[in-house]
Formats: C-alpha cells, structure tokens, sequence
DNA sequence: CATCAGGGCCCTG
DNA sequence: CAGGGCCCTGAT
C-alpha cells in the first residue's frame, strides 16, 4: 500500500435541511468498522476517491438540530480547483442525503409507539453511506455468507494489497482503489489473498465499472423497480445485497422486501419481543404500518438499538453480533 | 481434533 | 424452483 500525505486543505460550510442530526448521520454503529473513515462526536473523517483523484475530508458540525451546519474540510495533494471541490460537496449532500425532506415521516409516526421514543432521540438522522456504489459493491461482496469479524480481515487485506493509505489532519487512513486495480488482477491472485469464491465477484463487478456499463449518477434518477433490475444484474448481487444498495445507496426509503437471517433475529427481537418472527409477518407488518417509509422506519429502529447496545451493551443482542 | 454455520449467490438439473 | 457448492474461520 502505497501512502500518501495531504497538507492542502480548502474548505466550504454544507448547510443540511432541518432537523438535522450529525452524529446519527455520519456514524452508523452497526456497520462493521474499516479503516476508510473515523468519527468522534462532532467530527467524521473519510478518504474519497472522487473522479480521478482522492481526498481526505473532514466533516465538522457546527450548527445545531434546528439550525444544522456542516464544515467540509478537503485535504489534497494539490489544491482543489473551486468547481470541484462543488462537485465533492454535491456528491457528499447526496450520500449522507443532506437536502432530504422527512417531515412528512415524522409528522405522520409522531403517535407510532415504536417510533415516536426513537424520533425524540434521533430526529433528524439520515439515511446515508460512506462510499460510492462501486464500492459498496465491494463492502457487500465481503459480507456475504460469513461473519463481521472475517468481513473486516478480509477488507483490510483488500485495502492493504490495493489501496492506498492517507494521512491528513492527524488521521492515518484506508483509501479505495479504483476498479481497474482490480481488473487487472488474475483469478488466482486473488484467490491466494482468501477471498475465495469472491475472487470472481470482484473481478466481475470491477469489469463493468472499467467498460463504463455502470454510471451511479444516471441510476439515481432511475425509478426504484427499473433500478432494482438494474442492480440485480450485477454479478454477485441477490435479493439480500439489492436492498442494501437501494436503501442506503440510492436512498429508497421503501426497499424492504427481503429478510435476511441475522436481521429477521434482530427485528423479531425489537419490534415483538420474540425471538423468531416469520419472514413474511416482519414484511407484511411493517408495510401495513409504514407504508412507503417502511426502511426508514427499521433503520431508525435499528440504529437507535445499536447506539445504545454502544453504550450499554443490550443483553440479547451481544450474541447476534459475531464480532 | 473435527464439524459447522456464518449478515448469500450462482448454477445446475 | 429446489438444493448443492463455494472459501475461510471462529465457535463449539
């Protein structure tokens, strides 16, 4: 891994909608940790790579729920051109959906009696990823069919063969490589770093981002049905990997449709107290009653659990954790 | 020590 | 459309 050091820093303030909640947007307690980004309370580093280049950036909140302010700081090796440094604010609006307008959900939960005490702790979070859809392709082909703690190795070892690291503001950090690193390597290559049948999931998803065949911004505009199709033909990608995507990439506050086992758990826990809850009941019930927020509803639900599992570890949760 | 499932998906029959 | 195979690893 090759690293680098940014010195070059240029800023401009984000002004997000509304309430709006920093640390519940930028951190995520259950998403598995990786050395791409660090938070502290008030501040959330993260390496990008942004057209050709990468970055360091910095987010620092300044304002407060009702009166929400961001400041964007971009470290580089060379000084960032005005229009680009727009372009990198635009892209992180979108990601961490800093201009979304959820007032219609918390006017209408104001009285759900699941959602009404995590809307008082958490108005104003969003729903937001870290990453672009390349390489959320890659988080989630290495989370398929094995535990968080081996999805971190094998990360890290992707990061360490094929990124490149960044320090700025006093912060060592992970960057992505761009596809074509990993297009250019052999089958077998990867396979001898582990990764074993994610080897070919990895070179094929890398292939259509290099052959220009994938283009994230043209698929944000695309209706959620056609997108979902879209996604679904992208190799390695199931009804378990597509909602993910639609959710937390594209921002489809509906895309609730499959139930994978580890979240069938933990949703059976949290909305009934059971411990197992057919897939369907969990799917027909939070259609009845969230309608087209449905996701959203859940991840509230779900990040509201696992910051307080953060602070104070919930007894039947540590066990679904395979950490 | 051996066995097995783990935050799925592809492919075959 | 059901079910076997896939890679590695930590848990048991």
């Amino acid at each position: 891994m090759n690293s680098l050091f940014f010195e070059t820093c240029s800023e401009t303030m984000i002004f997000p909608t509304a309430p709006f909640n920093f640390d519940g947007t930028v951190h995520k307690p259950d998403y598995f940790p990786s050395t791409d980004n660090a938070y502290a309370v008030g501040y959330y580093w993260q390496t990008v790579r942004f057209g050709e280049e990468l970055y360091g950036t910095k987010l620092t909140n300044e304002g407060s729920l009702y009166s929400p302010a961001i400041r964007l700081s971009v470290y580089s090796e060379r000084p960032i051109k005005t229009e680009t440094l727009m372009n990198l604010k635009e892209e992180i609006e979108y990601r961490f959906d800093l201009k979304a307008d959820l007032s219609k959900f918390y006017e209408q939960f104001s009285n759900d009696l699941l959602l009404a005490p995590v809307l008082e702790r958490w108005i104003g979070m969003r729903d937001s990823t870290n990453v672009s859809l390349y390489e959320f392709l890659v988080i989630a082909t290495v989370l398929q069919n094995t535990t968080v703690r081996r999805s971190v190795q094998m990360m890290e070892t992707l990061f360490k063969y094929y990124g490149t690291q960044i320090s700025f503001d006093d912060k060592v950090l992970s960057a992505f490589w761009p596809p074509i690193i990993i297009h250019g390597e052999k089958e077998e290559t990867l396979r001898a770093l582990k990764f074993g049948y994610r080897a070919k999931t990895l070179l094929r998803q890398s292939e259509i981002f290099v052959n220009g065949k994938m283009d994230e911004r043209i698929l944000r505009s695309l209706a959620t049905d056609q997108l979902k199709e879209k996604l679904l033909e992208i190799y390695g990608i199931g009804p378990a990997s597509v909602w993910y995507l639609l959710f937390q990439v594209f921002k489809r506050y509906d895309a609730f449709e499959y139930v994978s086992p580890w979240e069938q758990k933990i949703f059976s826990q949290l909305i009934y107290g059971e411990e197992l809850v057919d897939s369907k009941t969990l799917l027909n019930d939070a259609e009845k009653r969230w309608g087209p927020w449905k996701m959203l509803a859940l991840h509230y639900l779900f990040e509201d659990l696992f910051w307080k599992h953060e602070k104070d570890p919930v007894s039947w949760l540590s066990p679904l954790i395979h950490l």
